[in-house]
DNA sequence: TATGAATGAGGTTTCATTCAT
DNA sequence: AATGAATGAAACCTCATTCAT
């Protein structure tokens, strides 16, 4: 008896693994749908039927899944903005001078796109939509934290060279829009095609170009 | 009678004046109320009926200004988009060295913020859904020369610099991607209030900065 | 040339008047079709579709001349109610005794019963809904004022007669219950059939055995 | 082994016991649940779903109860009918006159809606839904006898009465009508607060000016 | 040109119901 | 019996566009 209902109850948890599996999967197939078409197309462009067909799921099932497009479509931002942040600091931490930091940043930025060019690009593409004045999430139920936004963080890094001596100081928060803009610009020019092959392979000249616009001694 | 019917031209010839000015004047409404409300909301979040209305005009009206919504966005767009062209374009030109041109390149992008940032905002982000990849209108009738684009004028500008040997060769997309990046982003950063006041006081910065990021010798 | 503007303006006014005839019309109809319905299989099973191709009219244009099926809904209830409440209050004023008040009150209500009874079955039908308790519209702009609510006016009658000595003092909301459900149910007994012919001629008998009731001297 | 198959037996019987119980409980579960949303929202207004979430059950078991919603609010409504049209009956009947009887009705009536208003204001509420002309359930499978309609029965104690020559002849119907629409407008005034406290306590006063509209010599 | 009612397609969302687990 | 994802129909509503006036 003790070994049935032992057996038993890993006969219903392997059930239910297989069932949270298969959830998980739809939503993921969903959550790529959305990305592949979102990017294509736009946003408003993409209707939830579209979504949903790309993913093979009925239209009703969406529902199960999220309540809402708006609410997919910050799912999918945010994900990625939050990643971007949270890997960003880490990089953006320590003791390394500018030239270093800002090397690692811009690097992983690039190898993130190489890597999974789609999130990247909505990411990039969205962000106005998302990032509206105030940081409030439609629902108004999350806030984004300003400490894991990735313009802060490159501002972080600036203003601590400044500070120590490493480039001079004044016009901050120009020269963080500069140096964000110069990287940002990279991934569009890789969008459109103007620029070719991994994007990595640009992340040490971009670094450095970066530097050298602060002007760090070389 | 004679008398009469030069007077009668003369009056029909104001009518007609009066009226063409009105029409004028319903298009300009037009067009503002569609600036400011593409800015505020987005674009396809803009109904024609909402244009309509902050307008001052009927719904059915509209109509006989412009032919679709998508006509009356891509207007403003290449209107815009067109003059920073030819601006730039003449600016890019003559034998001045990179630094000069860069700032005054830069200076009239900025200056042209200051002047009517509704306008540049709009540009700014909607250039990604006006300029697909294949350079064609959505209706396919117009198509934009890539002489009068922006980036492409900065590319000219930095790879004479190069020919000249005022900057060291190599990467020239990546650079200009920069350079283009740190500008745009500026204007980024001045849209979402995180630098304050007239962006034409950072012109002058602002082409520095890039100057030295393509490493002109000071 | 006075002449002629005076003809071209009434020839706008005509054409004008055209046209606000066909609006009123269609309003009319749209109107007369949701009575019909919402009579029929209630108001939460018609949809506006259904309502739409009653009133031979396309779904959106209905959109035209009610924002919602529920302002639509409430529209019709609440021109019925404001209706009774405003006739009965002219029935209910002056210094006949409470007996001919009682008769002229419930004589106009059969009557209007015998006019449109869909309309009246409407109200009937549909007042708990309207009159949530706290007496707003869905929207929230309107507000039913408790003067010209039918209970209330009957409530006044019968205070009056007390206090005139007519009737016995006592259980006043009580007995306005039991007044206004009799004349309600006699309606909805006339509604199921088990009451045949013109409401009107029970008026005399409801109207006197209303006032028995409530203890009028013979 | 005699010993454990008993044993084993016993177990079984009180597992099934203890399940049935704990369906039963779910049903009644439900049953509430659906009785405070019909009240408060409507049926029409009611999903399934809200009734699944506030019985703390899922979706899916609703189905194991109940074959759909109609039944359900079917379901409800019969039995509180029945209910009423036999503890009516039961007081319809026998040879006290009148004014008792009614007594008697009217305290039942009154007494079950301090006891269970949601109940009750359910049954009041819905009954023209569910008695359509015709009297049949929408399955079709059920009828609604005629014999227990409390309608009915108001309308054979009046009529006995009238036999007996305990009051006037006459306007049966309309008599019927106007006592069963007193009783059931001061319910309707209890449940919109018009009337304060147990309902008890109106009962005595209700019967006798019903008594007292009919005729019953004093 | 101006007006706004009319059209019909299409978008989002809800919901009763089924079904594999 | 219980669970909740899946389904597909149908509801509400919006919107670009046309057209009679």
């Amino acid at each position: 008896m003790n070994v049935h209902s032992v057996t038993a109850r890993m006969a219903r948890k392997r059930i239910f693994e297989r069932r949270s599996d298969r959830t998980a999967d739809t939503r993921e197939r969903i959550k790529r749908a959305a990305l592949e078409l979102f990017v294509a197309q736009g946003i408003a462009e993409t209707s939830i039927r579209d979504i949903a067909k790309r993913a093979r799921i009925s239209l009703g099932a969406m529902y199960n899944h999220f309540t809402s497009k708006e609410e997919l479509a910050w799912q999918l931002f945010i994900d990625g903005w939050s990643e971007f942040g949270m890997a960003l600091r880490s990089r953006a931490a320590g003791e390394a001078n500018l030239a270093v930091k800002l090397r690692n940043m811009i690097e992983f930025v690039f190898r993130r796109f190489d890597e999974d060019w789609l999130l990247v690009t909505y990411i990039f593409i969205s962000r106005h939509q998302h990032l509206k004045p105030g940081g409030q999430t439609p629902g108004g139920r999350h806030t984004i934290s300003t400490r894991g936004n990735p313009y802060t963080l490159f501002r972080i890094v600036i203003y601590d060279a400044m500070r120590r001596g490493e480039i001079p100081r004044g016009d901050l928060d120009l020269k963080t829009a500069m140096v964000v803009g110069a990287v940002i610009q990279t991934i569009d020019s890789r969008i459109f095609a103007r620029l070719k092959g991994p994007l990595t392979d640009c992340a040490a000249t971009s670094a450095e170009l970066c530097a050298r616009m602060l002007g760090v001694e070389r």
